[in-house]
DNA sequence: CGGCATCCAATAGGATACTG
DNA sequence: CAGTATCCTATTGGATGCCG
């Protein structure tokens, strides 16, 4: 006999997981590996996030200082420059940051087998529907 | 000096990242470990998931269903049952994301230390805000 | 250059009621 | 029981323009 899963088991998730800390988050993951190889400017960054605007660039960049995974550097220059640093706590989650990675590039033809496998059966599905309504 | 940051080296994460497979997701994590332990019905999962209405829950499992990372069987009864199973592929994915979540337990410390420390800085600096206002 | 302010569209997700 | 259907709201993210 099966166990029944407990009511709480996410009670304390709810603070460690994604919602707390973006890492799921679209745009975090790809900072951080921006940042791997060192400091980075503003517009350095957005150019491999395809043009992301930078509005939703700085929300990022905030969100990760404010969590204290990246550091935030002015230099009183004309033109104003900003960099941006990976933390000591920024540069840990690159490990598991990495598994996730290597497991979407290993299993990616799988699931996309399952994905095309999937859209043909539905596709039968919708087409014995037709059939049935056409009656 | 630094060399610059490959403009493309996104260009084929777009489809591998959180973007195609929806691990980053707020449910699909989650939606994993309730079946970690075996195969479990519509309910059961959504107990723990804190009453997540049916719409929401319905839609991450068909999703992970098109992914290949669960299987959906359904039993001709009365009431009818339905069980999700993780699949091979599924099960795969386990490993990876308990690395995220010991991630999350280990570092949450920090974290919230920065974030503190973060407010503390912004509260000082919006009374200062307010001081100049007010001459 | 590196933002911020504002507006707007698209999407996600919740509440509720109903069905096979 | 296991959803579907409908409605509605909140959040996300894009576009644009301005500023230090």
């Amino acid at each position: 006999m099966r166990q029944p899963l407990d009511p709480d088991m996410f009670a304390g998730c709810r603070a460690s997981g994604a919602s707390l800390i973006r890492i799921g988050d679209k745009w975090t993951s790809r900072v951080i590996r921006c940042l791997e190889s060192g400091p980075r400017r503003f517009s350095e960054i957005q150019v491999p996030l395809r043009g992301v605007t930078p509005k939703v660039l700085t929300e990022t960049l905030r969100a990760m200082e404010r969590d204290g995974l990246v550091e935030r550097t002015v230099y009183a220059e004309r033109p104003p420059r900003v960099e941006y640093t990976l933390t000591p706590l920024g540069h840990t989650l690159r490990e598991p940051m990495a598994a996730g990675c290597a497991w979407s590039e290993a299993h990616l033809p799988e699931v996309m087998e399952a994905r095309e496998a999937h859209e043909r059966s539905s596709l039968v599905q919708d087409m014995a529907e037709q059939q049935t309504s056409q009656r």
